[in-house]
DNA sequence: CGTCTATTTGAATGTACTCAAAAGCGGTGG
DNA sequence: CCACCGCTTTTGAGTACATTCAAATAGACG
């Protein structure tokens, strides 16, 4: 099990020991994935926080009416978006998908409780993945009522570079808050502005 | 000055010591407001967490066009919302304002990051924070690509039953993501469905 | 190849916005 | 105490951004 990505993502907020290291590698999971799989699905109580060593997914919400709504996408190196798994709830309403082939890392909402009990020191790490993924989230609050859907849609590409070609269109419609067939249109409108 | 309210909301995650309690009202600053006075505001760099003990207050955030966005409101034992002012980054976006008479209790930002150097328990209580705080903002961010206006507004006066008195309408307008006038008209078609 | 899903395109519709102006409300000072 | 001033809320007309519905096209997969 290849744990260097999340290793040196951890190590960016905290220092690790070597006992640590080894506890921590003791209850991830490497679980590889296909396109289209779904890793965690919504509705399920067995779960997990995911972390990506390879490919990309997405974490999307259903509503009552079946419809999708993303919440976030993660590359190499990022977790994924499903917070809500390691909460008291029994069930997430999240489900989390991949996009091609790659691999997760999956730590089990009870190895993380165990993790914090007894290295009180991962608190930190996961507050200080909170609270920037909170003002984060804020921040995308605000601008999906102040910002019209072409200029999101340029913010996107900017924030996340390189991803798009990754992503089907109709997840990337569906985390700016628009509809496939307008997205389609956003585009063509940004391809064709001379005439 | 008054802990009350805070401890025992610090309590519902962490156990206290003596001196825990006592370093904590040591760094904490009583701060009473009046109606529409600018607490913490947007572009300072003085920046702390505030900790409602009385009244109603609302953080907002405002964009380069001058427009502000309503982040959150705060009521007796709550937080305020601008989590952006215990970051790195030397100026908060976020302004918070006081609605009505009320009194504030501040942990500047630089007693927040002695206070979880010196008792590393204290991160599993802004863990808990921001957690939940996320992914509350997760859902609220699906609900409002979702479900049209005038159901956000029946779902935020059954989310805080009684607050709506104390706050301006311009405000609920702001947070439910739709114009003042909009709301306006909402609430005419609420109050007249018969005819 | 044939099927299934994703994307594109178009027309009609709607939800919510902008702009403008009037009415309401609260606070302050004469 | 009341009149005035500024800000919030209401109302209305016109508009626009984005949706829904429907159908055609394009891609992916077995």
């Amino acid at each position: 099990m290849d744990t260097q990505l999340l290793l040196a993502h951890i190590r960016q907020f905290i220092e690790l020991t070597e006992e640590e290291v080894e506890f921590l590698e003791g209850v991830l999971i490497a679980r590889p994935f296909k396109p289209g799989e779904l890793i965690v699905r919504s509705g399920e109580p067995a779960r997990h926080l995911g972390f990506v060593n390879a490919g990309h997914t997405v974490t999307y919400y259903t509503d009552p009416q079946g419809d999708d709504h993303v919440i976030r996408f993660a590359a190499p190196g990022w977790w994924t978006g499903d917070t809500h798994s390691l909460g008291l709830t029994p069930v997430t309403p999240f489900t989390t998908k991949g996009l091609g082939d790659g691999e997760l890392l999956l730590l089990p909402r009870l190895a993380h409780q165990h993790l914090l009990e007894r290295y009180l020191k991962f608190e930190r790490y996961f507050r200080q993945l909170f609270q920037t993924a909170l003002v984060r989230q804020q921040l995308r609050f605000v601008e999906n009522h102040s910002v019209p859907a072409v200029q999101r849609y340029l913010n996107f590409q900017a924030a996340f570079p390189g991803m798009e070609p990754y992503l089907p269109q109709k997840y990337v419609a569906s985390y700016l808050g628009i509809t496939p067939e307008f997205l389609s249109k956003v585009r063509r409108g940004l391809a064709l502005p001379p005439p």
